[in-house]
DNA sequence: GAACATCCTGCAATTTATTCTCAATAAGCT
DNA sequence: AGCTTATTGAGAATAAATTGCAGGATGTTC
């Protein structure tokens, strides 16, 4: 994915017989210049713009994340909680992925371009067009296994097999 | 295939204070003999059983998958759908991922070995323990990309629904 | 194996994320 | 400018998922 300018996201949609908006490219601009590692869910976008003065409906942020999401613009991230959250969609080589650890929701970013090409040569393949490709790890964190995990762990819950048996 | 019994089932359940439950069984038990390729929600999942005159609340099928997968037994899978999808979590070489067409939500699974090893070896860099991993690539099938997908498309147009196993 | 503590289930009610409806507006085209 | 239609905002509607509670089931301890 290129990095989108006002115009070249403009060109994109008309392209597609859709059209700019202020609301379109207000929300690229956020994203745009959101400091890495940064993941917005709809209401976290909505009050962000809302603080910036730049109101937009909550309806048209969830329209617009969708929608630049299947343009490829933005990745729609299913991490632990309950709700979608996005980001920019970045070209290599800043393309990463993620780490998520289920008991506290704790998220780190890594990079990995062999995923990518692995997943764009499968992808090729069978014929399909890559949007995005997103490795998403489920884990208990350092912290987590610190505090005894799973046994010692307050109630709630706790994990219990790594599917890591073995070559 | 590196199942569980009731038996193993019951071990690890009972080793973190929680209890076997004629439910959890049930619900194991179809998962392990669901053919490859399924995903059910736990809709489908209350409806299957159903169907079998093995009767569970839907309220109970929802926690079970949530602790089933957090325990590594499931895996929650989150396609473009609106809602989850569960299968049995199989380490290697049963272990795979999948490619979903953001327009009719078509989904094929591939294996990919070098992903979970490169998973494991990125988790325990950071120091993580691993509980699953997945690499989902959202893209455009083929059918939608011969209809002239985006903007050429019928506005009810889907394509052909399929799961396809691929190797 | 009976008593006990507490975990789990089923049902209904509730929450929450996301989509939909529709009249008004505005973008793109000629 | 005028026309067509995509898009917006506001709220209602939908659907997935969670929760509170009371009765029932499970595992543990004597
Ligand atoms: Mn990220
Ligand atoms: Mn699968
Ligand atoms: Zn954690
Ligand atoms: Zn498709």
């Amino acid at each position: 994915m290129p990095n989108y300018t006002a115009s070249s996201l403009k060109a994109e949609l008309n392209a597609r017989g859709w059209r700019m908006t202020p609301q379109r490219e207000k929300i690229l601009y956020l994203f745009q210049n959101l400091p890495r590692g940064n993941h917005l869910s709809a209401e976290e976008l909505h009050d962000l713009l809302e603080g910036q003065g730049e109101g937009i409906s909550l309806s048209t942020i969830y329209r617009s994340v969708k929608l630049m999401s299947r343009m490829g613009i933005l990745r729609e991230l299913e991490l632990a909680e309950g709700h979608k959250h996005y980001e920019l969609n970045q070209p290599y080589p800043h393309h990463h992925h993620h780490i998520v650890c289920v008991q506290c929701n704790k998220t780190i970013e890594f990079n990995n371009d062999s995923i990518l090409k692995q997943s764009l040569k499968q992808t090729e393949k069978e014929g399909f067009q890559l949007i995005d490709c997103q490795l998403t790890i489920t884990t208990i964190c350092p912290e987590a296994l610190r505090m005894g995990w799973p046994s010692a762990l307050p109630s709630n819950w706790s994990c219990t097999r790594a599917i890591a048996d073995k070559k």
